[in-house]
DNA sequence: TTGTTTATTGAACACCGTTCAATAACTTTG
DNA sequence: CAAAGTTATTGAACGGTGTTCAATAAACAA
């Protein structure tokens, strides 16, 4: 029977209609600042119709911050075939930041905006961690070849990770301004490459 | 005529009283979370009378964000008694992370919460700038120590400032669950005494 | 006492996320 | 085909938000 079949996907139509709104409104006002009613007028439904297939707000959020990991972790997959692990590691970071440049407002969804759902939670938690797990093994591959030995794998990962969300995060929230003179690109770019000068020398 | 020094300091008590109320109520609640009303209920006055006294809840907000800046300030500046730029630096480092620990929704206002204000603007701006400037020129008498002397000193800069607010801020978005069987402080203390050791083989 | 400035009020406006009874559209059953 | 049932959509309504503003009260000056 083909007809429950065809509901299905009416229905997963309407998912996508209302997700591709969500997420081109979301990314041009930010989270806060788009109304459940924006969306609504944006595809002409009743606000109250997004509710038959989300949740809540919170729940497209969800969705959208999925999304944004998964767009991340396909580009930093692309660097397995690198095949110096502390090369590795470095163009980790390089394409990092490179996404928050380039996708400021998925990023703000994925690492700054507050997860208004319950958090450690959810397949958001999950794919995060995927993300955190890959960096540490690139950093204990980088310590079987010499590099960093006396440190702890772990908050060494934390530090990485730290560095790097710092730069994107001032990025984000236009908290550069402090240093006139200089682009946002260059901050970031410099201010990376001066802590990959640093971890050169470990 | 005293009677309008007395006017004057009247409108200052009401000042202060709704800055004390909206300081308990915004660091309890987060900036977002709290409205209007409640700081007006809070103090007994009605909503309305709250805007004879402030523009909006922006200039609240700023007034806070000023007052983070300047609680910070005062910590840092007891390490100018430290003489070795370096071991100053890296106290920097150390009192700045302990001030997010132990004043995370300060730190929310100061770093995170969107300004609602225009930025680059008034005194929170003047205030920050004052900060870095001060960090920048420990990071310069670094150098003339013969420290770091291969890098940029502002791009420098940046990259300290943004390893110490990296992990602020994922300490303050609770961004740090997928760091299983690990506290908050270990995380934070350790991952920055792991960037410490980085800057000392530097 | 009258006029003027200053401070306070609370209703009103336009928005928000969310709920829900009503309803329309469509599918299944008798 | 008609009746019953399921599914999707609606828009009003609820309680909340930041903010404005005419009315008002209080304190002072003339």
């Amino acid at each position: 029977m083909g007809i429950i079949e065809r509901k299905q996907s009416e229905r997963e139509k309407m998912h996508k209609l209302i997700l591709d709104s969500a997420r081109k409104i979301f990314l041009k006002n930010g989270y806060e600042q788009t109304s459940m009613r924006n969306i609504a007028t944006d595809i002409n439904y009743s606000p109250g119709s997004i509710y038959f297939h989300f949740k809540d707000k919170g729940e497209i959020f969800k969705e959208l911050h999925r999304e944004g990991f998964q767009l991340l972790l396909g580009k930093l997959k692309v660097l397995d075939n690198v095949a110096d692990p502390f090369e590795r590691l470095k163009a980790v970071g390089r394409v990092f930041i490179q996404f928050a440049q380039e996708n400021k407002d998925y990023y703000n969804l994925m690492f700054i905006v507050d997860d208004p759902g319950k958090e450690s939670e959810g397949a958001g938690f999950k794919i995060a961690q995927e993300a955190i797990g890959h960096l540490l093994n690139i950093v204990k591959a980088c310590q079987q070849k010499g590099r960093f030995k006396d440190m702890d794998a772990e908050y060494f990962t934390f530090m990485m990770l730290s560095a790097m969300h710092g730069i994107c995060a001032l990025f984000c929230k236009d908290r550069t301004a402090s240093f006139v003179g200089k682009t946002n690109e260059q901050l970031m770019d410099h201010g990376y490459e001066c802590f990959v000068a640093l971890l050169e020398k470990a």
